[in-house]
DNA sequence: TCACGCCTTCCATTGAGTGGAAGAACCCCG
DNA sequence: CGGGGTTCTTCCACTCAATGGAAGGCGTGA
């Protein structure tokens, strides 16, 4: 190759990898030089990784010259066994439970130290909310999160429990609460949030288990707990076991969500 | 480079690509050695490609050792400009239409010459149903198609009927026969369908209108047309009608679907 | 034990990838 | 209208990362 070599261990697929992984939430569209800078590559690397990716249909040019994921991605991401079965079940129950509270419904499976959203249901007029399909919130200031950090494996706590983020003023940051609330968890069998993501949400939040497996977390998010927290657990709860009862008569498929 | 030379003109971009584009909607889970006979690839080359992408997260291995997409693919895929808008605008929509007629709910748009499937409700007990999200069913066969064809321009309405494929014994392949159909969708402004598509399934379609120009269909699958088509179609058309009003209050964004 | 299919590692060879540089295209502003 | 900025595209000599046949593991079933 010509003038500085590049460091040597990286692969041609890395680098294109790269390029993908430059888009993120917050970065849906971006220029040729946006893309070689967040993926640390040479401009003329970038353009001509860009071209193959362009050609292939995983990214696609915008009419004002930016560059976005191409629907190819999307269709080939959709094959992922996230959700193949887990939100095609849970979709009706979520319905349901839309429509028995108006509020809105998150499906949510751990991915790591984070709650991945799955599938959410938002009404017309819900408590604005921060999470969107395939966003990642802290295990510690979700409703969803409580209950999958809750059940997760003992390492796995003591990671989230080393330094919680604070988010809102309301965050609880403290490991020694969080470790009590998450027994509490366990014993009444559903998580609560106060204002602990977003001021001015609250949450309840039950497991989803699969034959004695916690393998998701259903939620909704409302403006306040303190009228009817025992019909919200209620519904939760019938919809949960709905979830679980049609996950158990699957096929096959142990994919870890 | 060794032996055989490998036919000049394919970047190790495109090969990476390739090995992607092995999966579809009926090979979701691959072994090695299928990936490489499936992307034309010899299989050291394969190997070496798919540690990349496990390595990155483009893949994932299951513990039976068959490959399948991975999580981080998922994520990226869901930022295609594909959705962004249109399908978060869209869902309160579609509950309240699910709601309100308890049957399949479907959101789709135009790709070349099939109806792109963006989201689907699906109640407990509604009629059986092809389509999944991010799938693709002929424009002539649906009733979200035939809406998206009658508004499409008039190369692509050409090249749609030009050679429509059969798929039930109720498909409708006469060119002339559907030309007067997509006239009496202008006409009425919704679409129909008798058990074109599946057996057993009926739909009603109407367009999904941001500033008059048309960017997607909703529709509904019903077991039979005969009681309340008027009762769907006025359904279909308010919510239509406020996604439409949704839509083109958002900020920007004129990706085109 | 052998045979078969699938996976992994090795390594000499070389062409695909590299990236600085030059220039084109396109702003915006005075 | 011309100059200074930013972003995009093309070029090409150099060379290192990619290549893939072959050989060796590993598991499974006969």
């Amino acid at each position: 190759m010509a003038g500085h070599v590049s460091a040597p261990g990286t692969s041609v697929t890395r680098r294109a990898l790269a390029v993908l992984a430059a888009f993120d939430e917050d970065h849906r569209e971006l220029t040729l030089t946006a893309l070689a800078r967040r993926s640390a590559l040479p401009l003329a690397t970038t353009h001509r990784l860009v071209a193959d990716l362009v050609g292939w249909g995983a990214l696609a040019r915008t009419p004002s010259g930016h560059y976005v994921i191409g629907r190819r991605l999307w269709d080939i991401g959709l094959l992922a066994p996230v959700q193949a079965d887990l939100v095609e079940v849970a979709s009706p129950f979520l319905h349901d439970l839309y429509g028995a509270t108006l509020a809105t419904v998150h499906l949510a499976v751990r991915d790591g130290l984070d709650a991945l959203y799955l599938d959410r249901l938002r009404g017309h007029a819900s408590v604005p909310i921060v999470s969107t399909v395939g966003s990642r919130l802290p295990l510690h200031a979700t409703g969803v999160g409580k209950v999958l950090l809750a059940f997760a494996p003992a390492e796995v706590q003591q990671q989230a429990l080393e330094d919680p983020r604070r988010v809102t003023a309301y965050t609880i940051t403290q490991p020694g609460t969080l470790r009590r609330q998450l027994d509490r968890v366990r014993q009444d069998d559903y998580a609560t949030t106060v204002e602990e993501m977003s001021l001015g949400a609250c949450s309840v939040a039950v497991p989803v288990r699969r034959d004695d497996e916690v393998v998701a977390a259903l939620g909704i998010v409302v403006p306040g707990l303190t009228r009817d927290r025992a019909r919200l657990v209620a519904a939760l709860q019938v919809a949960a076991h709905g979830i679980g009862r049609a996950l158990s008569q699957l096929p096959t498929s142990g994919s870890p969500g």
